[in-house]
RNA sequence: GGGGGGAUACCAGAGCGGUCAAAUGGGGCAGACUGUAAAUCUGUUGGCUAAGCCUUCGGAGGUUCGAAUCCUCCUCCCCCCA
């Protein structure tokens, strides 16, 4: 995986640039999709592919390793091949489930045995193993396990977890150094940065994550119930440490504003389940403001969904319509919905980059957040 | 013609003397959702000058300190036998 920083914004942090892996080109900053168990829920690759025109997606190991199991994605071939998806993917570790089944979990050094939501059953995961399955999924970035501090979270516990999450990046790190990627294409592994809301924390993070020299490198623990003023706090001060030659992801993050407040911090990646699981459940995102789609007034609205919207969805579907289709259970609305929202996040990200290059992103990025506040 | 059952809020449907403005679903209205246990979850759903009061359980009377609940008549609906 190669990195080239194009330029950078002269009034923020805001970089340019292009992430170029064995599957593909993806221009930074970027917006992905999030496909834990394979499929952006709701979504055709071909949608992905064409109409939202994504370049790159997520799956995660945790339930990818339980279900369909390693066995399958091995004998398919690894998930490009399982899925269809064709483009880079991207793989969490199962980090983030450390903290969102943390009642079905026991933690301890060596790694974390959960019980399945599944079936109840019983699986380690350790820094090792999880660098093994991420080898067997073979997506193009695989993610270092870590533990995702949940918020608010004590000072000691903070600074323990991050310790921890330290001594797995090296267990990764080694284990992933001993073992090459199945599939005859290179892989890339990011470590990353803990630390809760406290800044010496960030800061001891950042500097241990940065001494790794990893092809890029993440931010976690943010965006699990903070304050955002504290979230971008945080990511502008481990950017400030970050190399400025590596790509920063900012991990599941998050809405609109805080994607280009954060792109202005410096951050290059992003992912969320916000533009699909809103989706489903019946809220847009658009660049004037946020729209409750199951809500009364939209009955007798037959203008396009999204006027200003870039996907096919936007044009050909009234706001009545598919407000009728939430209410009538009809499983298209959360479809056309999950479109519109990931077209949407992906004109935002391609307005960034643009503004970046025009040199006019703060500006841009100022008005556009006063935006997209608005509750239509 | 004979016998039996029933009418409860937008709908379905509990309740069968006080703790009932009335369970529970559905529907309606609104809210939440940030590296996905989510096509999920939460709140609310008679009126008002709102920790109180007023009008509600097919209709009209009655019994009782007190009735959605008991009695009488009326109106409709359903089932069984001829």
């Amino acid at each position: 995986m190669q990195f080239e920083l194009k330029l950078t914004d002269p009034l923020s942090a805001a970089r340019r640039g292009t992430i170029t892996t064995a599957h593909g080109i993806i221009e930074t900053p970027a917006f992905m999709p999030v496909g834990t168990a394979g499929a952006v829920k709701a979504v055709h690759m071909r949608e992905i592919r064409n109409d939202i025109k994504a370049q790159i997606i997520l799956g995660n190991t945790y339930h990818l390793y339980l279900r369909p199991g390693l066995e399958i994605l091995a004998k398919a071939g690894g998930l490009h091949k399982f899925n269809g998806w064709s483009g880079p993917i991207l793989t969490d570790s199962g980090g983030y489930q450390v903290y969102s089944l943390t009642d079905r979990r026991k933690l301890n050094s060596e790694g974390v045995m959960f019980h399945s939501h599944i079936d109840g059953s019983k699986h380690m995961f350790t820094p090792e193993n999880v660098m093994d399955i991420q080898r067997v999924i073979g997506a193009d970035i695989i993610m270092a396990f870590d533990e995702c501090t949940p918020w608010p979270c004590d000072y000691d516990y903070a600074s323990k977890s991050l310790d921890l999450t330290h001594q797995w990046l090296k267990r990764c790190i080694s284990r992933f150094g001993k073992t090459e990627p199945h599939y005859g294409y290179e892989q890339s592994l990011f470590p990353i940065v803990q630390g809760s809301t406290f800044r010496d924390l960030r800061i001891r993070s950042a500097e241990e994550i940065a001494s790794h020299n990893a092809d890029g490198n993440a931010i976690g623990g943010l965006s699990v119930g903070e304050p955002a003023e504290q979230m971008y706090e945080m990511t502008e001060l481990v950017c400030g440490i970050l190399p400025k030659a590596k790509p920063r992801y900012l991990m599941g993050v998050g809405t609109p504003a805080n994607i280009l407040e954060n792109i202005a911090l410096g951050i290059d990646m992003f992912d969320c389940v916000m533009p699909t699981r809103n989706g489903r459940n019946g809220m847009l995102f658009t660049s004037r403001g946020t729209i409750n789609l199951r809500n009364e007034k939209w009955k007798d609205d037959f203008s396009p969904l999204d006027a200003e919207g870039t996907a096919y969805v936007d044009h050909e579907y009234s706001r009545a319509y598919v407000k009728h289709l939430f209410k009538a259970g009809e499983m298209l609305g959360p479809m056309i919905a999950s479109i519109h929202n990931l077209a949407f996040y992906q004109w935002l990200v391609h307005e960034a980059r643009k503004h970046i290059e025009e040199g006019e992103f703060s500006s841009w990025k100022t008005a556009m957040v006063k935006q997209l506040s608005v509750r239509l």
